[in-house]
DNA sequence: CGCTCCAAGTGGAGCGCTCCACTACCATAG
DNA sequence: CTATGGTAGTGGAGCGCTCCACTTGGAGCG
């Protein structure tokens, strides 16, 4: 914890102080078995005495890994992320790698590019990139989630939207609905969670019935769609969101309309986020199981910075229907 | 764009294709004006001929600045962070800066460390750190939003929440509410917001009621507060909370108890935050700018890079207060 | 007792850049 | 015609590590 002269202390210094070569330290430093207790000791505290930090560029210029793994996400708003990164971190944390998050926002130059010029080993991507993007992705990657495009060699680990969105779907209409209208957005795990509810509906000879264009999941959207559906359609007795935030948008629309949830409208989202616990929403939902998704795009990701050539696999977890207060059997009229 | 050989090009390669100095290349590299146009074209075009990128790892070493900042947040679901971000690229992006964001998971290392030692030029903090670790904090710094700890000789940056909760609370007064709880939490923003709530509440000549106990501000800890506050004070006719987010959980306790908003009860955030806008809960609160905040951040981080020993500095904005429909007079009775 | 073998430790080369001192050349001024 | 200066470009040193080939000193064994 000295700051002795203006330089910040290197090898050398460490070296110097403990009585020991540079190599010496360099051991130390990557915990390497041959080194003696004592000498490790004499580093150590030499290190703790001058306060000394390795510089990382020097140890990646020099071949060493850079032990970084980042999270690439669309947007911080949507918080789909924040389960997977923890489940990345259940099986990264202990193997010593650092994972970031960055986010795909318009910049001047492309964060992606920039972090994969800053030499991490590998990149989970939870976002929708540009096919042009995508094929720039020079290192090793597993995609999370359902999207449009790929990183060429990637693995795939997303949650089963149609299995999800059709258990969804026969709970309504084991309920009793008929009459239900979807709210939508774009993107790969909107696209296909859509198809599953237009499926779902035409399967049972009903009309599906969507709304939403772009790729915005607000709230805001949500409460816009809802308004959209319920001007056109005052005859329906259930709304599907694309997600829970999505729902809570449609959840304010049926409240200002003097709708109760669920009374005169049913109500359901996706991804059994925060909103929709007991203590929010109370919403019916799909859990996306985020934390396994991340644990197994982690596991994924080591396995191919390990064994680079494996061929890329597709991993698709079973979602779980969560039925909360949020729907129930419709009015009769 | 073609991959020759196995091994990554260098500077070297560029140079020797393009017939120059590798010198010449680094000069093209870094936009030196010192170099004619027929010379920088035709190391461009060995540039992306080879598919050429810098190695950061060599930049740095050599002495090169990062050009990458930190933005410290302590959790992602805090959407507080995002109007600052973008704030802070508002003034970093066309400099070329690279804006990142850490979280202080705690995992096995402290995050930030690791971030710090891979050379960041600046970060800003925004979230609350244990004073331990702020004095560890080596590069420049400048904190935003109120917080217990301060890394030292940092800046800050924040709104000024003293004044912020005041003018929402001569607000409810003006409407006539005397019976005002308030939920909160723990933290240096929350600490400043409830000693407000408090003081004007004294300043009335009324007794404060605040309930929360820990850093937790999520929708369900509002849900639990508003519930213990009602429980205890059926008679409350105003709930502050200590952001938006909780002020969502707080709101719905209220429909769960079959409280109307504001017929029976008015409720108030703070921060302004998308769940606050007039498509969702069209909630009263208070505007921390965070997006301007963001931008003072920035350019007194930038600042202060450029020099290193200006004393440290205090910025308060003054917050905005934000009247939506979910505050209204009492009933009367 | 001489041999091998392994654990512990060393020094040198080199990773791919940036920076600096320097040169070559041309234009302009005295 | 020489001094002056600026613009365009070069080569070498060195940033702080890791990796590798190598040395040294004992322990184990026939």
């Amino acid at each position: 914890m000295v700051s002795d002269s203006s330089r910040r202390p290197t090898i050398y210094d460490v070296a110097e102080h403990a009585g020991v070569s540079k190599s010496l330290v360099s051991l130390v430093l990557r915990g390497s078995p041959n080194v003696s207790a004592k000498r490790r000791a004499a580093v150590e505290a030499a290190i703790d005495e001058l306060g000394y930090t390795p510089s990382t560029a020097a140890a990646r210029l020099a071949g060493a890994r850079s032990q970084r793994l980042e999270v690439v996400i669309d947007d911080y708003r949507n918080l789909w992320f924040v389960d997977l990164l923890e489940g990345i971190r259940q099986v990264t944390d202990e193997l010593g790698y650092h994972v970031g998050v960055v986010d795909m926002h318009t910049g001047a130059h492309s964060a992606l590019n920039d972090v994969i010029a800053s030499g991490v080993e590998g990149v989970v991507v939870a976002a929708e990139l540009p096919e042009a993007l995508a094929e720039q992705v020079s290192v090793q990657a597993v995609v999370a989630g359902n999207r449009a495009s790929r990183p060429p060699g990637a693995d795939l680990v997303a949650n089963d939207d149609d299995a999800g969105m059709t258990a969804l779907m026969d709970h309504l209409f084991e309920l009793g609905h008929r009459r239900i209208g979807h709210i939508t957005a774009t993107g790969g795990s909107a696209g296909r969670r859509r198809a599953a509810f237009e499926a779902a509906m035409r399967r049972a000879g009903l009309t599906p019935l969507s709304v939403g264009v772009d790729a915005e999941t607000g709230a805001d959207k949500g409460f816009v769609g809802a308004n959209e559906l319920l001007d056109a359609h005052p005859e329906l007795t259930a709304i599907v969101a694309e997600n829970d935030t999505m729902a809570l948008g449609a959840f304010m629309a049926a409240r200002q309309r003097g709708l109760s949830v669920p009374g005169d409208l049913s109500l359901a989202g996706y991804d059994d986020s925060p909103l929709a616990g007991p203590k929010v929403m109370d919403l019916t939902t799909v859990d996306g199981r985020g934390t396994e998704l991340g644990r197994q795009a982690g596991l994924a990701l080591l396995d191919r910075i390990a064994n680079p050539d494996r061929p890329a696999e597709t991993i698709l977890l079973p979602p779980e229907l969560v039925v909360r207060s949020s729907t129930a059997p419709p009015r009769l009229d």
